[in-house]
DNA sequence: ACAAAAGTGTTGTTTTTACACCCATGA
DNA sequence: TCATGGGTGTAAAAACAACACTTTTGT
């Protein structure tokens, strides 16, 4: 981890490699097993956690700077990012405007582009970067207190996956390759938080025409192996687009 | 409307006033009689069309700017704009680079907030301004060549419109304070293009518990006078936040 | 009186919900 | 053999789709 010297040494330069007032953040979920997760970050010089973000290079596409910041700042690679609203509140910074007001890049007004994704969090571990002490998951019954707008950020990502399950496919970039309806079923229960019945949502599932069943079953429970599905990508992503339910 | 040496003139200075690297561009849905329009601009100087658009200040709230710009440009207030999508490919803004490449405003890279808007296009006048020579409501099926990414913007708007639909009520500020059914279910049948059926698109509607039945009717045409509604909005914006089917 | 468009209700079909029994597996 | 959790089907209720006749109004 770099001293605050290292740090305000390397950001003095910053409007030479990134535009100037964007920046980028990344509500990043993680489901495993019941359980849902959000990766935060926090360091040293500052009590409060924050959420994954950074800057766009000044010819960079936004969604490869999204990929970049994650990847940089989380060791998380591949993810599939979405662009969800721009946080733009002209004081949103003022904190950290004022406390690198001799900063000539961290002085100035900054509108955040909010990006979210799904993951399971078992398969990634995440890393922090030499701006931060820790990058870990946090639980979303034990939140920490929360750096600037973050808490915003965090909780209109979560509004925005809530009101998408409704209208989308949701779990491809989440779920293994394989897995089992049960397993797709957890997912659903967590972002919903509440229970499903098994049976109906296996039906529903199945009815939208998104998931591959294979032949062969999951062992190593004490009870019946259950089947293995795959997400039918082409028309899991038509899905994506054209939404769930024509609704009329 | 300005010469050009004015306009350039008034740019000149485009960085004391606005942010750097910041626009917003608004498409504007009108809708009348069946028909839906699209708001749109063209100035003397260029041959194609461009959609109301504008900079961010140095220290206002976005969702303010958006508003005070579609004023600005078109003359139109008071219009419910909502942030869809942010416009960032790094060449999106080419053309007016190159085009003026002496001014150190015009020069840079610009990522785009894209907002959205529908309105009854009889309600109002647009007014074109100073930069503009035309500022005239175009029809959806005879749309002119667009500047820059503008047509990814309007179909981007359009799709999110369109998806909107099946989870989200639709009509407040687009409507007047007091519709019929028929001129609601116009709306629906303009937006989706096609047909509904009167009977059901009724039950439907006032299933959503969104719309209060008035006493009054609407006399004028040669047939049976349809009932007013206006809506109810304590329980349109509570369906705009929950969704309209709970889905799960 | 006629044409145009709105009001309203019924019926068959599909979708959704609620619910229970049997089966495979590991301990 | 038992506990656990998964596989599957059915019946009742709700939602939806299709459809037609009557009423009001202006000409």
């Amino acid at each position: 981890m770099l001293t605050k010297d290292e740090l305000e040494q390397f950001w003095a330069e910053g409007n030479k490699t990134y535009l100037d007032h964007i920046s980028i953040d990344c509500v990043v979920f993680g489901f495993h097993e019941g359980q849902m997760k959000v990766l935060m970050l926090k360091s040293k010089n500052e009590k409060d956690w924050y959420l994954p973000g950074g800057f766009l290079k000044i010819e960079e596409p936004i969604d490869d700077a999204a990929n970049r910041i994650l990847k940089d700042r989380t060791g998380l690679e591949k993810i599939f990012l979405r662009q969800f609203r721009v946080f733009a509140a002209p004081d949103r910074t003022k904190h950290h405007n004022d406390l690198y007001h001799d900063n000539p890049f961290f002085k100035q007004r900054f509108i955040s582009v909010g990006y979210y994704a799904l993951v399971d969090f078992f398969d990634v571990t995440p890393t922090a970067d030499a701006f931060s002490e820790v990058c870990t998951w946090r639980d979303l019954e034990d939140l920490p207190t929360f750096q600037l707008d973050h808490e915003l950020i965090f909780n209109t990502a979560l509004d925005t996956l809530r009101l998408q399950l409704s209208y989308q496919p949701i779990g491809y970039n989440l779920m293994p390759k394989e897995f089992t309806m049960p397993e797709l079923q957890k997912l659903y229960e967590t972002i919903l938080g509440k229970k499903l019945d098994r049976r109906n949502f296996q039906r529903r599932m199945l009815g939208f025409g998104i998931l591959n069943k294979l032949d062969q079953t999951r062992k190593g429970g004490a009870h019946k192996a259950p089947y293995l599905y795959s997400f039918d990508l082409e028309n899991y992503k038509a899905a994506l687009k054209e939404g769930l339910k024509s609704g009329w």
